[in-house]
DNA sequence: CAATATAGGCAGGTAACCTGCACATGTCAA
DNA sequence: TTGACATGTGCAGGTTACCTGCCTATATTG
């Protein structure tokens, strides 16, 4: 087998990059005691309000459609971390909100997340990259999405 | 609804970067005429040798079971982008290697990569980024197998 | 008050992985 | 040279995280 040069896309080392850091939210998030929250789990605690949010709001903001969504919330409802109210100011909708135990996870994750991606900024800085990356990121998604 | 202010974390940025990224190769794919190479077959073309790879070769690159790659490789077949031969220096082996078809999609992919490197390239650059953005994330991820 | 839009749910499907197990072939120590 | 174990591959079946199609209930609007 002869190690013949590979090429390594910068598009791989971002995935490869981006799955690491997930699964360590994951991992940290385990040993915090929230053993059953999977990465498929966090689009909702990223993306609700505090005063609740529409499923099919949250669907948007996560991109997935209100089914995919649904089924997401049913089963975070289920393991007790939201629960789902009328929505006062629309007799269709419902308002998808954390209770006591899901703030706690909300409050454990920005913890854990911030801790990662320190981790991760003092390694590339220290491998040699200069300056911010977020906001260059950021822009970039934004100018895709026009 | 009210605009609640919610963290944007730079994982998120780095997963939709590199999700927008991998779907631009599977488009670029398709309008080269390669209309049946969903993201779950790149991992091949990434990491398969001139000279053929065994299954369990390509399964630790891609970082897959051997099963999975097994599948993988198995459609590829299918649809004429690699064979498989028997290995000759052993017996249970046997080599998966590139058809010409297969060596046609790896033309046109490294092409496409390219470009779409660039873009967001330029535009992170646009937006701020100093100096280069391969090695830092190639050193971190190095760190992080150790 | 119809016509249409919106919120959500139920049923069923698919892609891309996984584990468990079986089997053939190879290697190596006694 | 022969067990004992390691390695390469394949088959069967399961799981996760999504999807589309279709339905009902409620709201909005001409």
């Amino acid at each position: 087998m002869t190690q013949q040069q590979r090429i390594v896309t910068l598009i791989s080392l971002l995935r490869r990059t981006s799955q690491l850091m997930v699964d360590e939210i994951t991992d940290r998030l385990a040993a915090a005691g929230f053993a059953d929250l999977p990465p498929a789990y966090h689009p909702i605690f990223e993306n609700i309000d505090r005063a609740g949010t529409r499923l099919t709001v949250l669907a948007a903001r996560a991109r997935l459609t209100h089914q995919s969504m649904g089924e997401v919330v049913a089963e975070l409802e289920r393991r007790g971390y939201v629960e789902r109210v009328p929505d006062p100011s629309d007799g269709r909708a419902r308002l998808v909100r954390l209770t006591p135990s899901g703030r706690q996870v909300v409050k454990t994750a920005v913890r854990e997340i911030a801790a990662i991606e320190d981790k991760w900024l003092r390694r590339w800085r220290k491998a040699g990259l200069k300056g911010d990356l977020r906001s260059p990121l950021e822009a970039a998604l934004l100018e895709e999405e026009t």
